[in-house]
DNA sequence: TGGGATAATATGGGCGTCAATGGGAATTAT
DNA sequence: ATAATTCCCATTGACGCCCATATTATCCCA
């Protein structure tokens, strides 16, 4: 499996440091088997976090924006800017900025959530609801892969 | 990670010296570790920096414009006349040039913001305005990290 | 199949190293 | 000579590295 999936809790210690749960790290590319990429999610109060192969992929993306443009300037302070490049230690365990701390109102314990191709970091409480909040708005708009993915294309014409 | 990338607040001491930040250091090209270029940003009131290997390509793209174009003189002229190189002293420290202090409103202390092949320098809280406003201008117009992607994809065919 | 042996994961804490910062002395430029 | 710049050394706090423990999951064998 070479995808963030499942739920764990974890806790914070005095140094403020935290275990990636292992499942996790054994997504991480070869290439960067330490390193994650931490960033405040666009869609809540969460942290996501991928590895920072991800981060190469959509930086071509936006370099190939016109070099002067105002936009290419505006994307690239709100990716780069945003990115916090972060070390495993042996156990692997990081540390979880206080900036993004307190925008995911994390104090001493996280909740990891899969999503995929990345994952996020979760306030327990906030991250129970958010799971049970996803499971009922997608039930009860009755929305499937294929529909969302048809929506997809519609907005995009 | 070989692109500059977060956000570093650091102080400029009495003989003006400022530390250039560890993870952008590491960033620079072997051939030039301790030489960084600086100029004014042309698209707001901030430093710009990089290694002297992206001059290089920028003066690649100039010169693709059409030669005898005033849009290339003036390219030409704003960019090459105006960039300032810099040299870090063994600690990674350097000097911001005085007329660049003024163009950017630095003072006592200065922000660094990861623009993936450069950076800016900037007014602490003008930096965070920066930051929030680029961001801000994603969230609204919805675009997210993996949209972003999504839509080059898009492109791309 | 039960139950202990073994391994892996999460967690705690000591300590050395490095980054950021400060300041005196040496060096260079004007 | 005076001002500016670099070198060198010192300090401080943060972080990485290492080792220890515990709790849980996995394995092995009688």
């Amino acid at each position: 499996m070479d995808l963030f999936v499942s739920l764990f809790v974890n806790k914070i210690d005095k140094k403020g440091r935290i275990s990636l749960p292992s499942l996790f790290r054994s997504v991480l590319s070869k290439g960067s088997k330490n390193e994650i990429i931490l960033y405040k999610s666009l869609k809540s109060q969460s942290i996501e976090g991928c590895d920072s192969k991800r981060i190469n992929e959509i930086a071509k993306r936006v370099n190939s924006l016109d070099f002067f443009s105002e936009d290419q300037d505006d994307f690239a302070t709100s990716i780069f800017s945003e990115i916090i490049p972060t070390n495993l230690d042996k156990e692997g365990r990081f540390l979880i900025p206080e900036s993004l701390k307190t925008y995911a109102g994390i104090a001493s314990e996280a909740t990891f959530i899969g999503q995929g191709h990345y994952f996020q970091i979760w306030h327990p409480k906030a991250a129970i609801e958010k799971q049970t909040r996803s499971r009922n708005r997608l039930v009860k708009e009755n929305k499937s892969l294929s529909n969302i993915i048809l929506e997809k294309k519609q907005n995009d014409k």
